[in-house]
DNA sequence: AGCGCTATCCGACAAAAGTCGGATACCCGA
DNA sequence: TCGGGTATCCGACTTTTGTCGGATAGCGCT
């Protein structure tokens, strides 16, 4: 891993083209990438096609105004968590309530300062960061099934208690003689007894049986 | 699943004890539970107490104020994503820009409306339970391993491109025989390869060597 | 008590899974 | 070109796995 941390990509959407201009520098000069739309509709197929980090929207514009593209992203679910601003002239406390409502992420008037836009832009970028750190512990932390309890094996498949045990030994990759010394059984019984946990769970093999049974271990509790 | 839709809990932390029982008072009417506390440092210890959903939070208090607050709390995992609504009478446009770049959700001044008290909670709550929902999708969907290319076991345990085939349909739950079949090879040569894999793989079943080869499947790709 | 039901237990046999030795073919450097 | 290394292939043998039948003990119900 010598790859440089990948650079933020911002989409602005605003009307006015020397205010565009201006923003898109002054974010390119802290090292931002940015990519423009000039309305709306053009911003929500620009969203599409970059994919940004972090959305500035101006909300009186033509083709389609500011709530109606936070509306439109919001839905779909590559946006759900994009943070959104709000960068307008339109400064009276209802206008500001109204885009807030619509799930905005924060809502900055025109004119903007240098500082305020910097620094509302890296703190909404942090906490989506953060929000994604979260998706990946939990995403990357995915395999780790719990062998502490046989029960969830036993209400899932609808086994007995000493099947699931054997079963839950199995899953981990145990031989039938294995299982039996720990279960102070036959090695006998503990076929057995797998030969029932195949049956109810549908399966014809201990190798797909510790499939369907790690299946149900990895579930993990919120 | 009878349980009624639980509650969102609410945490409000204000200086003034009129206030306070006003605010709690209306989320009190929409169904809401409350907590309250009179000052940041109680506030603190409540949140932990109470693990609420939402935070709404005063600025100018004794103790620790409003910015103390959220700062403290933002840097806990539990509170990292807990939405934090700043509740005050600083409504300058300074103070908003401030109290937003510590990581706040929202800024409502004094004297607030009760719609739009009502709609900035009810918003970042919506939020809140998105994120959530992507939480839980990842962990609930913890278990789909990709069998879509071996490549990730030839690299993993150091394994020949065939080596790696086999263990893809192995790992599947598949038998020797039917592997052999799907690879046109005997199933003698299914056999060798497989042996060469436990010893590669540090494992002497072929079930361990299902659980080891799962783990690295199921890593997900972000 | 007598009956059916289920959970638990075990032994013997057939079918796999796993191990051993050996063979061919390829690539790469001496 | 000629070994040395490796990937691929296969057959015979041993061990484990899976299936069949059968036995016992508890539990609820009549």
């Amino acid at each position: 891993m010598v790859d440089t941390m990948p650079k933020s990509k911002i989409l602005i959407i605003e009307d006015q083209a020397p205010m565009r201009r201006n923003v898109a520098l002054m974010l390119e000069l802290e090292g931002y990438d940015t990519c423009t739309a000039e309305n709306g509709l053009v911003g929500i197929e620009v969203a599409h096609r970059e994919k940004p980090d972090l959305i500035l929207c101006d909300v009186m514009m033509p083709e389609l105004d500011g709530y109606g593209v936070v509306q439109a992203l919001r839905v779909e679910d590559a946006f759900a968590t994009t943070p959104f601003i709000f960068l307008t002239a339109k400064s009276d406390r209802s206008d500001i309530r109204a885009g807030m409502n619509f799930g905005a992420d924060d809502y900055l008037t025109k004119p903007v300062v240098r500082d305020d836009l910097l620094a509302a832009v890296q703190t909404r970028l942090a906490k989506a960061a953060a929000i994604r750190g979260r998706l990946d512990d939990a995403t990357n932390a995915s395999f780790d099934p719990d062998f502490t309890s046989h029960e969830p094996l036993q209400t899932a498949f609808g086994l007995t208690p000493r099947e699931a045990e054997v079963l839950l030994w199995v899953a981990q990759g145990k031989s039938n003689g294995d299982v039996a010394a720990i279960l102070e059984m036959s090695e006998k019984t503990a076929k057995q007894h797998l030969g029932v946990c195949f049956q109810k769970m549908g399966v014809e093999s201990r190798t797909a049986a510790t499939l369907a049974a790690i299946e149900i271990l990895a579930k993990r509790k919120a």
